[in-house]
DNA sequence: GTGAAAGCGCTAACAA
DNA sequence: TTGTTAGCGCTTTCAC
């Protein structure tokens, strides 16, 4: 059942059907209403993907996750609803586990015709990069959580620099000068940051940490941080961290595990902090003392960022750079 | 740069530039190389909306989700990996906490033309129902988590009865007789299950609780959970239970914390059980004991027999009932 | 092995 | 206010 054939049926052409199914104006109010009830009668559905031919408007933007954790819940949620007000619809792409698959699947995007992009970064690699520079170049893109050297395009970067900072003062201030790290893989130039913001840390506190208190080869997941805790502490019984930071809340979750498995005690025996305020850190077990990345504005701003781009005719660069707020709770201890 | 263009430069008919696009013989191999050239040179991308339009498949699919959260991760993370290895992309749709948006949102996933839809089933209204009903009798269309009583959809079913009696069985065992139990809303069909899992449990083993012992008022997020947990615990400071059994784990992580706000602790005092084993229940503290919902297994059940749908001729109803696993792990002690 | 041409379902000038 | 018609970019017969 198409346009046609309910032209036909109601004795009309497909311009008054057209305008009709569009609520356009211009159309006799009897027969509009006989249209509809024809509609109705033959439970007519436009198709929606002839008008995106006709039109060059598809109503849907791209939204590329590389899996899904609950780090990003919050996010797509806010990206739905924004789509869903605008009267667009979101379509997904992502690697799930297979760096391999992240190229195929952000071009689908592109071909599909999407109108825009929102890309939540795992990893890149050069072709990768290629596929995002020439893409950007010609639909709006916004890239979160992490930039692409020497390439203007337009992102949303929380600021991890200063986050970590703020939580390594609040350990310190609550007395801790042991403080251990679990960093992220090397990849990331954002983890990076977090790291390179431990390091001057303890550098301008003037505490020189040995070299076996700091590895940033988690993968960001709660048993890379079980693992690196294992790590750390085995290789300093004799010199047990008072505290320890992970990079994001996943793997200080998974630090706690271990801890707890050795039967010590989170922060009776040592404090254990993350970043992000994943939904979970609120109502773990010690509530998680962490840095709040707000997930949700993150999002929000993100589609925002791409509907902006498709609605505005210059498309200028925009970088955005969410602050992180210190969220005190349970795990890290005053000594 | 579309087709006509290439073809134009290539000095060769569109039919054949679109042969190469698609890969298939007839092409000489000279003739080929050059369009492919060209291609390249010309960073040509084919439009898949004008394919869609002619073929009639969009190589897409839709999911609806009611919201994210933890619990459809796993499931997402399925489809996504099985609709990349099919090559189709997904679209997505949800209410995202507004229940009116279900609708609308279910009903663009059709106008553009998925192939199929798996449906998260948050909840139900009647013109939720009847869409439903249109949608499925048009293309394939598989129910998670939820029947409709006198329609016949294809669906999956956790077996949320024989689930819950594992779940109590087995705390039963652990001696705990005075079990209360915070279950699901009441628009719920399969949360009802679970109720009736419970209250039948009871009886069996002559055991008559006290109305107050039980609610069914619980939203599955955590915050529901903490505070039916309060109602129970304190219309019955003189009579506690021993153990909380909670219709999802969100729900038992929430009675955890409530259970630990008021100094006591879990499963020392009073013990918590779940049902889904959500991420995070393995690494919650207390682990968490519960039972196993293979969510990524529905996912991946769930888009395979919209696929078979799609590729079979003829479309069977199906039913499937995933069986739930015990996972005993620390929130359950022995009394 | 290649091209001409019809048409997928729709919208949007333009004409009437 | 309504209809005619030309495409949108692509695939696919059917000739050659």
């Amino acid at each position: 059942m198409n346009i046609k054939d309910i032209a036909k049926i109601a004795g009309v052409s497909t311009a008054t059907v057209s305008r009709v199914v569009n609520n356009k104006q211009g159309v006799k109010d009897d027969v509009r209403n006989h249209v509809k009830k024809i509609m109705e009668k033959y439970d007519y559905t436009p198709n929606l993907v002839a008008r995106g031919l006709v039109t060059s408007k598809t109503n849907v933007i791209g939204v590329f996750v590389p899996r899904f954790v609950d780090y990003y819940s919050p996010r797509l949620d806010a990206i739905m609803e924004y789509c869903n007000k605008e009267n667009y619809a979101v379509m997904l792409a992502g690697s799930v586990g297979k760096f391999e698959g992240n190229v195929k699947s952000l071009n689908t995007l592109y071909e599909k015709q999407v109108e825009g992009i929102v890309y939540f970064v795992g990893k890149f690699d050069d072709e990768n990069i290629n596929l995002i520079k020439k893409i950007s170049s010609k639909i709006p893109f916004v890239l979160v959580d992490q930039t692409i050297k020497n390439v203007e395009i337009p992102h949303i970067l929380p600021d991890n620099y200063e986050g970590t900072r703020k939580i390594l003062e609040y350990m310190y201030e609550c007395g801790h000068r042991k403080i251990a790290f679990i960093g992220s893989p090397v990849y990331d130039i954002e983890g990076e940051n977090r790291f390179k913001a431990y390091i001057d840390f303890m550098k301008e506190k003037d505490i020189t940490p040995d070299k076996s208190y700091y590895r940033y080869s988690g993968k960001y997941s709660i048993k890379s941080g079980y693992f690196t805790a294992k790590l750390i502490l085995e290789e300093n019984i004799r010199n047990r961290p008072t505290a320890i930071l992970a990079a994001n809340d996943f793997m200080a979750i998974g630090a706690i595990n271990y801890i707890k498995d050795i039967g010590l005690s989170v922060p009776k025996d040592i404090s254990v902090a993350g970043i992000d305020d994943v939904p979970i850190a609120s109502y773990y077990n010690p509530r998680l003392t962490t840095v709040k990345q707000d997930q949700y504005k993150i999002g929000k701003e993100a589609v925002k960022l791409v509907f902006d781009m498709i609605k505005g005719d210059k498309v200028k660069i925009k970088k955005i750079i969410m602050e992180q707020e210190l969220i005190v709770r349970e795990s890290v201890k005053m000594i």
